[in-house]
RNA sequence: GGAGAGUUCGCAUAGUUGGUCUAGUGCGCACGCUUGGAAAGCGUGUAUACCGCAAGGUAUCGAGGGUUCGAAUCCCUCACUCUCCGCCA
């Protein structure tokens, strides 16, 4: 959420940042239910004060029929704002974070290239990991269909303890660089939820609600580290506060399957270690930068082929003032004219104080007033588009795969298969 | 799942026959006095958001509704905490 104040006085440039980020909303609206429950607010707060005047000692029974008219008066002019307010809110809530003035412009598919490590070389035909961890026994995508649904599936034998390997290395990896180690629950409340910038209702939503309840299954872990200092006052001045949390991460990906998603790339379930940071506003750039470090120094210890892009303005979704993606090299990627590309394992994106507005997360800065603080996550480890890249980049000519030194003492081999 | 008790201004508490309660007290914290310095003592101050050019106003006593001229105080719903019982990895 932006800060209203400022959207009234930066009416332009809101609404050219709303284009470049491919949303449409009437700005115009918002500005003008904006001083519709302004004025509102004052007819309704001038009409109390006189109430609490007329009721303060014992009003005789004439003032207290006055009074009774007043009090009718109040409510209907409370339902009318109650109206205003709800229209007001709804359209606050679609204003995508403001975007950082280096970040490209673009649409969906639009990114620049920060860094770009060169493809692996293979001298046979390369697989893909669906036929490889298939062939291995590796993985069971059609009883993951029958006991759950389509894009649910079960990993077995060696992928397990890849899958295990890989969430130790990164715990390893973050715990060393001052992240407090967390486990999450999988469920929020939707309030939760909204805050982050998750919509738990309607036909675009990415998450599975729990029937019955005001609760629904997390898409990350981002959202319930992000709740855990929602309505606080957080005391930075030893720093920012970092965590980095495991989690089971569910989407509903409805519509989302094809060629590009095949095998594990869009699955319903995975396994995440999330980073996520609190900071105050002006450390937020050098977090962002540190996010992104520690995110190539995992893939560099994994020995990945991969690629940074500064994501486009079109592509950032409402919450990221600024996003970085690394993308490793996977064979499952490409077409007719390219064997492999590149696709996304990791994000790391700076919010601002986009998240911390509607999570109500503030800070004290010596004696100043509470600001509200910059929220930041990345991805440090994910089961399912890690072992995409890790099993693709490290196949064999006979269908084995190397493991990654990093990874042989929590594997306790070099080859699976 | 059943029964009961609770949720008040950083912390701890007072306030439940509805009005003078946004709210007392203690602790903590800040500033000042005192002191050779410190402790103690004394004094003063100590929430947030919104509206308003301002003066000032409004809201908030877990959350949301309701009753009332008026609610921290009464009613309803929900969340959470604690105690006991049941169940359980």
């Amino acid at each position: 959420m932006l800060d209203i104040k400022f959207i009234r006085e930066n009416i332009e440039s809101v609404k050219q940042n709303c284009a470049n980020r491919v949303v449409k909303i009437n700005i115009d609206r918002l500005i003008e239910t904006d001083e519709l429950r302004r004025l509102k607010l004052r007819e309704i707060e001038a009409l109390r004060a006189t109430r609490k005047a007329g009721s303060k000692g014992r009003p005789d029974p004439e003032e207290i029929e006055r009074l009774r008219a007043l009090g009718d008066g109040i409510k209907q002019k409370e339902t009318e704002l109650a109206d205003i307010e709800k229209e007001y809110t709804e359209l606050m809530l679609q204003i995508p974070n403001l975007t950082h003035p280096e970040t490209p412009i673009g649409g969906e598919n639009d990114y620049r290239i920060i860094s770009e490590k060169p493809a692996p070389e293979f001298s046979f035909a390369p697989k893909n990991h669906e036929e490889l961890l298939t062939n291995l026994d590796l993985i069971d995508f059609d009883r993951g269909a029958k006991v759950a649904a389509a894009k649910f599936y079960f990993a077995k034998n060696d992928l397990v303890r890849l899958n295990q390997a890989l969430i130790n290395y990164g715990i390893d990896l973050v715990a060393r660089h001052g992240y407090t180690l967390m486990e999450t629950p999988d469920l929020a409340r939707n309030k939760i939820l909204e805050g982050i910038g998750f919509n738990p209702r309607g036909s675009e939503t990415q998450v599975y609600s729990v029937e019955n309840t005001d609760l629904s299954l997390i898409g990350t872990a981002e959202i319930t580290v992000g709740g855990y200092h929602a309505d606080e006052i957080l005391d930075l001045v030893d720093g920012p506060k970092k965590y980095a949390a495991l989690s089971h991460c569910f989407r509903t990906e409805a519509g989302a399957y094809g060629r590009e998603s095949r095998g594990l790339y869009r699955v319903h379930q995975f396994t995440k270690l999330e980073m996520f940071v609190y900071c105050r506003p002006e450390e937020s750039e050098t977090l962002h930068n540190e996010l992104l470090a520690i995110e190539k120094e995992i893939c560099d210890g994994l020995g990945l082929s991969y690629r940074v892009i500064d994501v486009a303005s079109g592509d950032l979704g409402g919450p990221a003032y600024r996003k970085y993606d690394i993308e490793a090299w996977m064979s499952m990627k490409g077409d007719a004219t390219k064997q492999g590309d590149f696709g996304e394992i990791t994000s790391a994106s700076n919010c601002a104080d986009y998240q911390a507005r509607r999570l109500n997360i503030r800070y004290r800065d010596g004696s100043g007033d509470p600001a509200f603080v910059h929220t930041l996550n990345g991805t440090s480890v994910v089961t399912s588009r890690f072992p995409i890249a890790i099993v693709e980049q490290y196949q064999r000519a006979d269908g084995t795969i190397s493991v990654p030194e990093v990874l042989q003492k929590y594997l306790d081999k070099k080859v699976i298969g």
